[in-house]
DNA sequence: ACTGCTGAGTTGGAAAATCCAACCCACGAC
DNA sequence: GTCGTGGGTTGGATTTTCCAACTCAGCAGT
């Protein structure tokens, strides 16, 4: 938790990639929030399904919930018992573990995805990244960078 | 690279997230891939524009283009020297990339964005995950788990 | 010929994060 | 009273990451 890659040395992007990493981008961040937005909100189904120790595991969740992505919850009074529960930062986070999902059914994965999800029109869901004003989809070349670092790009050509 | 998130203890899910983060998850690597994809291909550029130490990035470099992300190519031959390409997996990223700099500037960097992007529709570039097959948003509530690991999912109700 | 500069790394050692198994505590059930 | 469960913490070994310094090769200037 002491030199995020957000805020290490000299001259590195101001950017929100980074800083978006330094709160989601340590190993098992993803995991762990994958688990949670499928309704496995408790430590011991986390640790379970992710595969991950205890004690990261542990720490990650504390460092989750404190980045205002998880919140933590008392479910039982007397056992002392949590549960951890997606914040609307949380929930903002699932098109990205989707567009990993895909990518990953595509590049990496061997076989058939593993994961299959229907969206409500009754297909398979498959994400597409769009324009969120014209709806046209945000593919490579359709862009340009504008601003980067505070610092207004002038056009190439 | 010996234990990935993917590959380790026993029951973890098998799921292309993991597999997705076992290739893109290390520190680093999403920044590298930034860079890249902005078109700051050399060594240096990458350096000084993610502020990660030479080793590791060179480390990074490394796996990335054994993962098929990035293509190492000679540009010049007398002095060897080499720059690093986005393969089509490398630039079917760009999307997550873009996810992660709406997540950030929505919920972590303080003040004003400071990258933006200009669609080719002229407005400003925002995100919008969509399903690829009727175009609609697909937001939590709008998607239901078809098989998970393999196992076919029973719906709740 | 000598000096400095650039690009692309490698090397060494310190510091931090991760891994893993084992342990702890509180409770409820048998 | 012993077992099992949920939710962690502790200790020690292993891996990564950090950082500065170094290398090596070619070119540019003097």
């Amino acid at each position: 938790m002491t030199a995020s890659p957000a805020s290490s040395a000299s001259s590195a992007r101001e950017c929100s990639i980074a800083n978006a990493l330094a709160v989601v981008g340590e190993r098992w961040s993803l995991l762990v929030l994958r688990e949670v937005l499928l309704g496995n909100v408790r430590f011991e189904s986390i640790a379970a399904n992710t595969g991950g120790s205890r004690d990261i595991l542990s720490a990650r969740l504390r460092t989750l919930v404190e980045a205002g992505v998880l919140e933590r919850r008392l479910y039982d009074e007397h056992p002392r018992r949590y549960e951890y529960l997606p914040t609307e930062a949380g929930w903002a986070l699932q098109p990205i573990l989707l567009a990993l999902m895909d990518w990953g059914d595509r590049y990496v994965t061997q076989g058939p995805p593993p994961t299959v999800w229907e969206h409500s029109c009754g297909a398979e869901l498959h994400l597409e990244a769009v324009c969120a004003a014209c709806g046209e989809p945000a593919s490579s070349g359709q862009s340009r960078l504008l601003r980067l670092g505070g610092v207004d790009q002038v056009p190439a050509g």
